[in-house]
RNA sequence: AGACGCCGUA
């Protein structure tokens, strides 16, 4: 039993998914009693194979053993519904997060602390309402996780931007970049690069300087990272502004290019 | 500790 368990988390690190699964098929075969953390790495295994029927279902027994999911495997469990398009079954564990909450986890009698939704949950959730072109839906995902008390983090705002920036709310997104410095949370290499592709797109290149600058801060050399530098040279092709974008190429290719 | 979310397009 203990090295069924230790075989399958040997096998999953090893990035053998199937065979850990197929481990886990015999022991559940053979009738084994299947510990709490055995269950969250298949579950997560599934999750990650994009079995989300098969990770719902593990997650319903280990539920039915009186184990209380982590927060993490909650998290692997909504991610793995959203990839596969099921919204509303994503939507109600994610629910069903918040209550388990809101009960302080008195619920299922579980020793451990309730799970409580994480900035990784909230970012999840608004990714899977981004990529169905739902921005109303992310933004107020984005509102809950604002009011929440959970930590914060620049990623989970990225998200918010990202999807503003892609369904074209550029205003909006402008005002989330505004809210993470009220809230205190520091922009990543991720924030900024988005926030300047918005500026380009508008030929704003004195904000983009502005950010190079406070990248430079953070100890960041944007200018020469390509991502960055294809982002601002697009932006600012799409504002019809060609005549900023040698600079930026000529920046890029300054002293240590990364790419070819 | 690890796993799951953002980080130009795709």
């Amino acid at each position: 039993q203990v090295s069924y368990s230790a075989a399958i988390h040997a096998l999953g690190k090893a990035g053998r998914p199937k065979d850990a699964l197929a481990l886990f098929r015999q022991m559940r075969a053979a009738g084994w009693k299947i510990d709490p953390v055995t269950y969250a790495t298949v579950i997560h295994l599934h999750g990650q194979a994009g079995q989300a029927k098969e990770a719902a279902s593990l997650f319903r027994a280990m539920k039915g053993t009186g184990v209380r999911p982590s927060e993490g495997t909650y998290n692997a469990l909504i991610s793995s519904f959203a990839r596969a398009g099921m919204q509303d079954q994503a939507t109600r564990v994610f629910e069903e997060m918040v209550k388990e909450q809101e009960q302080g986890g008195e619920a299922a009698g579980g020793t451990a602390a309730a799970a409580r939704p994480s900035a990784m949950t909230y970012s999840t959730i608004m990714h899977m309402y981004a990529t169905s072109g739902q921005l109303p839906k992310v933004l107020e995902t984005y509102k809950r996780m604002r009011r929440s008390g959970c930590p914060k983090d620049a990623p989970a705002y990225n998200t918010a931007l990202s999807a503003c920036v892609k369904l074209g709310q550029v205003g909006r997104a402008e005002e989330i970049f505004s809210e993470m410095r009220t809230d205190k949370v520091p922009p990543s290499g991720g924030t900024l690069k988005l926030m300047a592709g918005v500026f380009a797109t508008q030929g704003r290149e004195e904000e983009v300087e502005e950010i190079l600058r406070e990248a430079a801060r953070k100890g960041l050399n944007l200018a020469q990272d390509v991502t960055y530098a294809s982002a601002v040279a697009r932006g600012y092709g799409i504002a019809g502004r060609f005549d900023l974008v040698p600079s930026v190429v000529d920046q890029l290719m300054a002293t240590s290019p990364k790419s070819a």
